[in-house]
RNA sequence: GGAGGGAUGGGUGAGCGGCCGAAACCGCCGGUCUUGAAAACCGGUGAGCCGAUGAGGCUCCGGGGGUUCGAAUCCCCCUCCCUCCGCCA
C-alpha cells in the first residue's frame, strides 16, 4: 500500500514512476476520490463538533432546570445527527472505493532498478561455470525416476499432475536439503527460526499483498475462509501485524521452513514434466524487518545468505536484476538467483530476495519506535527464498550427473545422508 | 462439537449513558537528591485523520451494526483468547 499523502503531494511523479512497471496505471480516479473523502471529513467532522458542543449543553440545562431551552437544543441537535448520518453513509462508500483502488496499485519501483520488460533482466553476476558433459546430459525427471527417487505417477493417483512425490533416497534427499538450509541461516546467518501455520486467513494475504488481485494462484478452503500458504513470506511478514516494535529489537530476520502451494493457473503448456513448475513444493524463506535507512544494505546481506547455499552446494548460477515490469506487486527491487539446468540448457529462478520497503509495513500497520523517541515509523520488510527445493534439486541431479545416470551428492548433503552417491 | 468467562493505552488493570482518551500500578523519559548507582520524591509519557510539520478540530476502549441529543458503558452479530467437557494425532 502507497502512503496517500505521498500521492497527493507528488501525483505526476508517482504516476511516472508506477507506469515503469504498469503504463495502464492512473491516478487521477484516486485523487478524486480522496479530494472528496477528505471535503466530506471536514463536514462531518464540523457536524461532531456541534453535537459535542450541544450535548455538554444539554446536561448543563438540564441540571439548571431549564427545559424549555434543553427540548429545543434536543430537536436541533437530532437533525444534525441524522444529517451527520447521511453524510457518514456516503464518505464511508467513498473510503471503501478509495481503499480499494489504493491497494490495487503495486509498490513504486525503486530508482536502481532498471526500466524494461521480463525479458530484460540485467546480469549482474555469473558463478562458476557450467559443468561439462561429454554425453548429453538427462533431464532431472528422467535421472530421478531412474534412481527411484521421484515417482510422478504415483503421485497423480492421490492428488493429480504436479503434485511431486519424493519416495527413497530421493526423500531422505529432500529432507535433508530443507534441515541442512534451515540450519545455515540459523546458526551461521543468526536468523531466528520459525515453523508457521499452512493456512491463512485473508488479511493475511491482504498485508502481504497476493491479495486482493492474485486469488487465483491461492487454493482456498471456502468452509474456514483459509488459504493454503504459496509462501512464507505471507505468513512471516504477518508475524509483527499491529505492532509497534522497539528499534534497538531490529534487524528481525526469520526463517521459516514451509511447503508452498500455488495453482499456476495459466501455466500449463510450458514446463509441463518434472519438478520446474509443480503445485506444491518445498521452500525455506528468509524474511528481515528493519529500518528504512538499513533496508537495502539488507538486501545485499539477504542475497548473500542465499547464495551461500548454492555456493557450498558447488552449483552453478548467476545473479540477475530484474526490471521493473517484472517486480512482484510489493516489491521495489527484486534480485534473483537462478541456478543453471543443463538439460534445458537455461537457468531457472530458485531464489527471488526483494525489498518491500514500507509497502507491507503500511497494509500491516507494522511500526517501530525510533530509538531516540518520537512517532512511530513503519519499518521496511524483506523476503527472500533461502532456498526453494524442488528445483534445486533438480539442479543437484543435472549439474552432479555422470554417464551411466548416477549422481554424485555434493559434499555437504554426502555427510549428511552417508551416501556419496545416488545409483 | 457442548458449557461458561474474557478482550480497555508499552504491560497489569479500574471504569455510574454526559465531568473518560480513560483511575491506579508497572515500565519508559526528564528532574531533585547522591562521588556514582539504587531507593525515595516531583514532572512527563498512546495512536490516527484533516489542517501548513501552525492554530484548531475530529476519531479510536477486539471488529461490525443498532438504540440515544450523547456509548468504553445498553442491545444485536462476528472474531480471537482462556477454563471445563467430549473427540482425536
Amino acid at each position: 500500500m502507497l502512503d496517500i499523502r505521498r500521492i497527493r503531494e507528488d501525483p505526476a511523479g508517482v504516476e511516472e514512476r508506477l507506469k515503469r512497471r504498469d503504463p495502464s496505471i492512473e491516478l487521477r480516479p484516486l485523487l478524486e476520490l480522496d479530494e472528496e473523502r477528505r471535503k466530506l471529513q471536514q463536514k462531518v467532522d464540523e457536524i461532531r463538533r456541534h453535537q459535542n458542543e450541544g450535548s455538554e449543553k444539554v446536561a448543563a440545562l438540564a441540571k439548571e432546570g431549564r427545559n424549555a431551552e434543553k427540548e429545543v437544543l434536543l430537536s436541533e441537535l437530532k437533525a444534525l445527527a441524522e444529517e451527520r448520518k447521511r453524510l457518514e453513509a456516503r464518505l464511508s462508500e467513498i473510503e471503501r472505493e478509495l481503499e480499494k483502488a489504493l491497494l490495487s496499485l503495486p509498490n513504486i519501483p525503486h530508482d536502481s532498478v532498471p526500466m524494461g520488460t521480463k525479458e530484460e533482466k540485467v546480469v549482474l553476476k555469473v558463478v562458476g561455470e557450467p559443468p561439462k558433459f561429454d554425453f548429453p546430459p538427462q533431464n532431472h525427471l528422467a535421472l530421478a525416476e531412474k534412481l527411484g527417487l521421484l515417482d510422478m505417477e504415483r503421485a497423480a493417483k492421490t492428488t493429480g499432475a504436479r503434485f511431486p512425490l519424493y519416495i527413497g533416497q530421493g526423500a531422505r534427499l529432500e529432507m535433508a536439503l530443507i534441515h541442512w538450509m534451515f540450519e545455515l541461516h540459523v546458526r551461521e546467518h543468526g536468523y531466528i527460526p520459525v515453523l508457521p501455520p499452512i493456512l491463512a486467513n485473508p488479511t493475511s494475504f491482504f498485508v502481504s499483498g497476493q491479495l486482493p488481485k492474485f486469488a487465483e494462484e491461492l487454493y482456498y478452503c471456502p468452509e474456514d475462509e483459509l488459504y493454503l500458504n504459496p509462501t512464507a513470506e505471507s505468513l512471516l511478514a504477518n508475524l509483527h501485524r499491529d505492532e509497534i516494535l522497539e528499534e534497538e529489537k531490529l534487524p528481525l530476520r526469520y526463517v521459516a521452513y514451509t511447503p508452498c502451494f500455488r495453482r499456476e493457473a495459466g501455466a500449463y503448456g510450458e514446463e509441463q514434466r518434472g519438478l520446474i513448475r509443480v503445485h506444491q513444493f518445498n521452500k525455506v524463506e528468509l524474511f528481515h524487518y528493519t529500518t528504512p535507512e538499513a533496508s537495502y544494505q539488507a538486501l545485499e546481506e539477504l542475497v548473500a545468505h542465499a547464495e551461500k547455499v548454492l555456493q557450498l552446494l558447488g552449483l552453478h548460477y548467476r545473479v540477475t536484476l530484474l526490471p521493473t515490469q517484472d517486480l512482484a506487486f510489493q516489491s521495489a527491487k527484486t534480485i534473483d538467483l537462478e541456478v543453471w539446468l543443463p538439460a534445458q540448457g537455461r537457468y531457472y529462478e530458485v531464489s527471488s530476495c526483494s525489498n518491500c520497503e514500507d509497502f507491507q509495513a503500511r497494509r500491516g500497520n507494522i511500526r517501530y519506535r525510533p530509538a531516540q523517541g518520537g512517532k512511530p515509523r513503519y519499518v521496511h520488510t524483506l523476503n527472500g527464498s533461502g532456498l526453494a527445493t524442488s528445483r534445486l534439486f533438480a539442479a543437484i541431479l543435472e549439474q552432479n550427473q555422470q554417464k551411466d545416470g548416477s549422481v554424485v551428492l555434493p559434499r555437504v548433503l554426502a555427510e549428511l545422508l552417508d551416501l556419496e552417491v545416488l545409483r
